[in-house]
RNA sequence: CCAGACGGCCGGACGACCGCUGGUGGGGGCAACCCUGCUGGAGGAAAGUCCGGGCUCCACGGGAAUACGGUGCCGGCUAACGGCCGGCGAGGGUGACCUCAGGGAAAGUGCCACAGAAAACAAACCGCCGGUGCUACUUCGGUCGCGCAGGCAAGGGUGAAACGGUGCGGUAAGAGCGCACCGCGCCCCUGGCAACAGGGGCGGCAGGGUAAACCCCACCGGGAGCAAGACCGAAUAGGGGUGGCCGGCGAGGCGCCAGAUAAUGGCGUUGACGCAGGGGCAUUUCCGCCCCGUCGCCCGGGUUGGUCGCGUGAGGCGCGCAGCAAUGCGCGUCCCAGAGGAAUGGUCGUCCCGGGGUUGCGCAAGCAAUGUCGGACAGAACCCGGCUUACAGGCCGUCUGGCAAU
């Protein structure tokens, strides 16, 4: 499992129990391109991110091409949208990596929406 | 030109926009940090983590032996290696070349399936041989059959392997019984540092295979790893020391005084943690267990976190010299990734390469245009030297065999 540094608007989850408790306590919403896991917090500062590929996606190429894609679509969503108060958990699968990367865009925003965010 | 062997190399290119990260300069800010310029930023295997080292900590007086693990023809190279280079030997290939766990089986133990009489101090299933007893036949020389006590291991048959092989002599039949050649062993000579090779002599053959079964011999090996290790170090709780102040009851101890050098009593101090009280074990009740005033300072440990370790190195490139080579030496030149839920990218365009499709030209090989699909294996995690494994496509050199031509 794996994760990006800083994204420049956003500042991303650090430590595996953060992502342990979006896991547990978030909404979760899975569309084509991937999976989405947010969990509202109670202030105003900006959205953190992490982002999660597991070894079931492939190896270490594959798995880095995958978060690098998730990584890059965030960050030109969020720079356009911002968001606050949540903390946003992307999971990468199979079809991320072949994803046309406008509809991964869209498949974001729609995930956004499912869990009641954007 | 076709087929092949070996060695070396590359591992898509360019551009635009938007990002990440290390270094460095400028500006702003008390600072955290922000803005901005320049510049560096994955591999040949970064992989598997199989060997060898550096580095770090731990352990350790020296030597030897034993156990355990590893290595195993010879010489060289190397910091070292189970690596590399050059040889030797044995197999394979027409050849270039390739392959090899390649020490010891005359120290011991074990095993050798099936088949076969027998799988290891030898033995004898079918057989062969002469002698002898009996029966039958007889041309009276013998012949056939059955049996007895012997001689033999050539031939047959089994097997991966049967106590050297082939041939000649020899013999009742046979047998290294004798001889020649081959194999084997020992000794000597020659060449070589050596493994080993060549030659000569002697020996009548002793010693089946298996060491990738235990084993024996020689040599090597202390353990753990960057989550090594070093430093900084909150909040909260707790440990130790020290000083100040305050302190419920109190057995007992100690000191002082009175008394008789006593009992006893009084005062001071300390005080079992016993009673009371308070606190903790998430919360409430009960039970149980544990802890014990407060403030300041110091010391030690220490979770999360931060900094260092962390990249000038057995370093890359070029040239020269020595060497068949691995490699070494000299000179010049360069500084060349350092992340930490983990940077080294994302998107798009043009081109390149390959596959099949369509169209056109052409007898054909092919050429051109067009649109389409694909471009491998794989991501640094302390660092080096190797090994092994994965890999689309392509380039270069040397050599071999064949065909054609000169």
């Amino acid at each position: 499992m794996t994760a990006a540094s800083k994204i420049s608007p956003c500042p991303t989850l650090q430590r595996r129990a953060e992502f342990l408790r979006v896991a547990a306590k978030g909404r979760k919403a899975p569309v084509h391109g991937l999976v989405l896991q947010a969990l509202p917090r109670d202030d105003t500062a900006p959205a953190r991110l992490g982002f999660t590929v597991t070894k079931k996606v492939g190896n270490a190429v594959v798995r880095n091409r995958t978060r690098r894609r998730l990584k890059e679509a965030a960050r030109l969503l969020f720079a356009a949208q911002p968001l606050t108060g949540v903390d946003l958990v992307l999971i990468g699968r199979d079809a991320t990596r072949g994803r046309n990367f406008l509809d991964l865009q869209d498949d974001i925003r729609r995930a956004l929406r499912k869990v009641g965010v954007a």
